[in-house]
DNA sequence: TTCATTTCTTGATCTACATCAATGCGCAAC
DNA sequence: GTTGCGCATTGATGTAGATCAAGAAATGAA
């Protein structure tokens, strides 16, 4: 390439087993992670010590923390499958972000909103399925459980259900 | 200026009168409005006719549906208050977006979504508060309660609580 | 394979919040 | 003033989903 900065001089790339934390609640200058393959996640943990779900980054997924730089993280983010990652700086990548791509993302977190404030958790289920199917078979129930906001007893109630209504 | 094109060339300002319905829900090609003096709001309606507030919008903020573009909006949005808007078309916002202050909004849904599946609604109310203390004062409750995901009776019974805390 | 661990399911009970209904309180219009 | 209307409060009751507990099924490790 002929540009005077590639700008992938400024990205390492590194290969994690599943079930490696790759960023704690409460650490400062986190980093952005851009999947190459496998899968991660982004969780938070709150005063009772249970865990909620943010998202699922699969292939060519981007995951971080949205927080100010230099202020400490809310989020943990782990592997959930081994993976390989390219990890950038969130200046960088504020650097080269797509917008359009970010209003999009905008767009998901204003449906998720809404669909916690106005959806019973059967409905939130069923969007997801359609929304993520590939996720479904990669993740425990738990975890999606998590995601929706619901216990695994309740998602597994739900499913019963819905495999009743056919 | 000296500037080949203004940008604010793009920009129409208007007034409006509270009450009045700037996007209804399945418009298409909505605008992106920044307000100079009063309050908007944005808001869903769900299939029973509830209405979910997504966000209040004072002095200074920027509301619009987060939707592609051309592509049937899910929000109403109307005047809280008499207004000064400017309007401006979603492509031209997408040119001059300042991705710093998309990051923040990023951040800012993280946060909501976060507190919807992990706190009570007191907490959410308490949080509510100390984050939009100028919009406690300038709309009613039942409309604090809808942005919050509650009734309108739930947050009059979550105040109580609070006021016997102390 | 066997053993251990995690995950899923099912039932019983509990609870936060919704719903429904009645009352009272501003506050604007006239 | 009074009439009406939207809003807040309070009580009674209903319900989605949480919690707790026990098994069953799947997964993984030696």
């Amino acid at each position: 390439r002929c540009m005077p900065f590639d700008k992938n001089n400024e990205l390492k790339k590194i290969r994690v087993k599943k079930g490696q934390i790759l960023q704690y609640k409460g650490d400062i200058n986190t980093r952005v992670y851009k999947v190459k393959s496998g899968l991660l996640r982004s969780y938070s943990i709150d005063d009772k010590g249970k865990e909620h779900i943010y998202m699922f980054a699969p292939e060519n997924w981007i995951i971080a923390d949205n927080c100010e730089n230099s202020t400490p993280c809310n989020l943990f983010i782990d592997a959930l499958e081994d993976s390989v990652l390219l990890i950038s700086e969130k200046e960088e990548e504020i650097r080269n972000a797509n917008v359009k791509s970010l209003v999009n993302r905008l767009a998901a977190l204003q449906d998720r909103i809404l669909g916690l404030m106005s959806s019973p958790s059967i409905e939130r289920y069923k969007k997801f399925l359609e929304t993520y199917p590939a996720i479904t078979q990669r993740v425990p129930q738990r975890m999606i459980a998590s995601y929706l906001g619901i216990t695994p007893e309740a998602l597994s109630r739900v499913r019963k259900e819905i495999s009743l209504e056919k």
